[in-house]
Order: C-alpha cells, then sequence, then structure tokens
DNA sequence: CAATTGCATCGTACATCGTACGAGTCAATC
DNA sequence: GATTGACTCGTACGATGTACGATGCAATTG
C-alpha cells in the first residue's frame, strides 16, 4: 500500500535524449513548488472542508512523497495559512469607487468579501483565528476611510469598523456551517413543525424557513450602517 | 504502556465485605454517567481548548477505559454537541426581566450569551455548525419577541434577529480567537509601528490598539439596536 | 437455587493522521 | 573527480477515533 504513488515519479530514468513530459501535461509535472501546493490545497479544501485536507492526500494529488513537501512549508499550520491567504486577496474593482457614494462603496466591499469567503465555506471559520495579513488590513482600511468621509467621528471609527466586522463575520461563519446536506433537510423540517407552541414570535418571523441569506445579510447591514451614520 | 489507568479499576476484587470505597470519594467513583463525561469534557476543553479533548485523555481522568464511554456516548462529535449545550444553558435572570425595557432585556440577554462563551471560549467557534438546540431557540425566541415589543415589523423580524445573532458571534468568535498569548504580543505590537504608512485611517481609530473589548461590543450593539429601532 | 437476560466495562486491534529522521538523487561548482 | 546544496522520499513512531468481542455483574425468571 506504500506503492501506490510511486509511479508518478519517473522523471527521465530511461529516456535521456527526451527529457521532457514526465507526466501527462505538455510542458511536464510542474516541479512542487510552495504555490502549487497552495493550489492544490485550495482545491482540496473546497472540495472536501478542513477535514478532508491531508498531508497524504496533498502529495496524492502533486503526484509527489508526502514528506517532499515539508521542504516546502513548515507544516500543515503552515499550509491552512497560506491557503487562506491566497483565497482572500482582494483585488479592488477597477471602476468608480470613487464615486463618492461612502455607502455603496462600503456594501460592495463587504459583500465582496463575504461572497470571496463562501466561494471558500472554509475560509470563514479559519479567518478569525488567524493574524490579520495585509489583505485584510486594506479592507479595513478602506472601509474605516468610507465610514470616516461618512462622518462617523473618530472616537467611534474603532467601534464601527469592529461592528462590520462582527457582522460580517457572523453572518458569513453561520452561511457556511448552516448549509444542511439535503438529506437533513426533511428531518430539519419536520422538527420545525410544532414549533409554534414553545416559540411563536421564532415561528411567526419565518425565521428558520426563509432562505434568502443574501437579502438578509443585505437588509441587516444597511441597519446596522443606518444605526451607524444617521 | 497499556496498564497506565488499570489500577483505578479494583471495585471488590478481594474484599467482598467492603463493596464501598473503590477510589477516594466518600460514595466511591460516581458509576461513569453520560453527565459525568460531559462536565470533565467541559473541563478539558476549557484548560486545552478543542484540541485538547481526546477520548483517551476523557477516559483517563474519569478513571476508566477508554471504549466505556462509547456506551454512553455515539462518538466524539457526540461529546462535542453535548458539551456545547451544556454549556450555553440560560439560566433566566430571576428578576425584573419583565421590566417592559426591552433594550436593557435585549442587551442583558446578548451580554449574557456573549459572557457565557467567553468563559469557554471553544464554544463559540463551535456553536455555528451545530444543530440549534433549545436552549439557542430559546434565547432567539425572547430576542424575537423583546424587538417585537419594540416595534420592529414582523417583516423585519427575521433580519433583525439574525442581525444580532451575527453581530454577537462575529464579536465572541473574533474575541475568543485574538487572544493574544502574549508572548506573541511583542512582535504583533511592533508590526504596528509604521503601519500608518499604508493604513493611515486604521491606525487613526487605534483599531488594533484599543482592547476594550466589552466596551467596543456594548457600544456596537447600542448602534446595531438604534439602527434597528429607529 | 440455577439459568438467562441486559446493562455496563474494557483490552485489543486497526486504519489514519502529522511529522522526525536520514538516506537518496541530481545539477552546479570547484 | 569531489564537493556542495537544493530537493525528494521511504520508513518509522506516536497519537488518534473507534469496531469488535470478551467479560463482569444485577435483576429477573424458571
Amino acid at each position: 500500500m506504500a506503492a501506490k504513488r510511486s509511479d508518478a515519479r519517473s522523471k527521465q530514468s530511461q529516456r535521456i535524449d527526451e527529457p521532457l513530459q514526465p507526466e501527462q501535461g505538455p510542458h511536464g509535472e510542474p516541479p512542487l513548488s510552495r504555490e502549487r501546493i497552495v493550489a492544490i490545497a485550495v482545491e482540496l479544501l473546497d472540495a472536501e472542508g478542513t477535514g478532508g485536507l491531508t498531508m497524504r492526500r496533498l502529495a496524492d494529488r502533486l503526484g509527489s512523497g508526502v514528506m517532499s513537501l515539508y521542504w516546502h512549508v513548515d507544516n500543515k499550520e503552515d499550509v491552512f495559512d497560506l491557503a487562506l491567504d491566497s483565497v482572500l486577496e482582494y483585488r479592488e474593482p477597477p471602476q468608480a469607487i470613487a464615486s463618492g457614494d461612502w455607502r455603496e462603496e462600503v456594501v460592495q466591499m463587504l459583500g465582496d468579501w463575504r461572497a470571496g469567503m463562501l466561494r471558500h465555506p472554509w475560509s470563514a471559520s479559519l479567518l478569525p483565528r488567524r493574524a490579520l495579513g495585509p489583505n485584510i488590513l486594506g479592507r479595513l482600511e478602506l472601509l474605516g476611510n468610507a465610514l470616516s468621509r461618512a462622518g462617523v467621528a473618530d472616537a467611534d471609527l474603532n467601534v464601527a469598523i469592529w461592528s462590520l466586522w462582527n457582522y460580517v463575520m457572523g453572518a458569513t461563519i453561520t452561511r457556511a456551517n448552516f448549509d444542511v446536506p439535503d438529506h437533513e433537510r426533511a428531518a430539519a423540517q419536520q422538527r420545525l413543525e410544532h414549533l409554534g407552541e414553545r416559540y411563536p414570535t421564532i415561528e411567526r418571523s419565518r425565521l428558520l424557513l426563509d432562505d434568502d441569506w443574501d437579502g438578509v445579510f443585505r437588509r441587516g447591514l444597511d441597519f446596522l450602517l443606518d444605526g451607524l451614520v444617521p
């Protein structure tokens, strides 16, 4: 069972005059770089969540031995950090941010942030426990700047930024984790049947039935911004 | 190494006429119940975080064999669920909630929620991925009720509840995970030295220096409530 | 009293994980 | 040709979750 992935490793053992095409790509298997590791790690995480990322699996997908990874990467934690960073990059919407409409600017940036994290659902739960990289700081700077222009006092800027951060993080983490796997949906639905007896307000608000996550996020954000900038 | 915890298990092998006092307690080692397992699990989680909870460690602390746990508990996931539930119990503040002041009521309940989770920092990151138990639903019901009394329209109740949920979750998860381990604080502080060049607003707002987490939580909550109930 | 039944305990075993260690390969350099 | 240094990888170790089946024990039943 230790010989499973050993066949992919035949650079130029027999044919010396034909150094290329070792695997199947046109320019051969790229030689295992930090970038390639991170890219495949993100693929794995997207496909199977944080539990699906395994050094062995990673190596398999890369066509390499497990321990080869450790030349490019400190440990598994490191892989998580790198994957998270690579996913959080913010390519600023090229056009009219400088429209002066601070509110549209904020809504757009936070919406993009959330959308980006939801595209890689594992990232939301990972983010809060990592150091703030330049990508995140850039977003926070943009946020504070817009709020400041909107009239938020310097003494409140701190609170305002953190409030929005909290809101976005809470919404995104919740959304990323409440994705019911379909085969549980029936059971969940059933449990809600006679809920109104004990939780009338919850039932009346359709809290657990409405699944317009995007709309709820957007409207709640509006409320929060209303509070921050009356 | 398999004989480490086998000495604690000597009920009445030699002395039949003295069936009690098998360990050290006055009425002997309690006989391994779901409750005891959960209690020790919470202890372990509090002491060492999610990584510190191990079925073997759990068994050791209980003075039992590892596999005995599985009689009372389905699997490790189950232990997490139970631990989380046991920590989220909300003993309603006995006195004047019915003061009619919805705002005080909401602030108090959410503050208590956050405080409770921070007392067990692992709970915050665990919560969003678990099903909503009765404890949580009870809190949400109370929340919706207060908001409704405050004048929030039924059509907005949904959004309002989720907004507050998002805010509290985001704040608590962030707080629970940003507890810098002290030996990293110096390095972090240093990194912030020449931060003002690239992130002037962040520096001006003292976003990363102010560590009055409770105050920020409270004031941000006020802003959000302002937006929800103008 | 003996036999049976069900609750409860636990030792052993296995697959899987992260990774320490050291032996290998190869190209560039001396 | 020898040396060096970047890079690869097999083997091995300890830790983990848990399947399986043996065991003990109390209450119930004959």
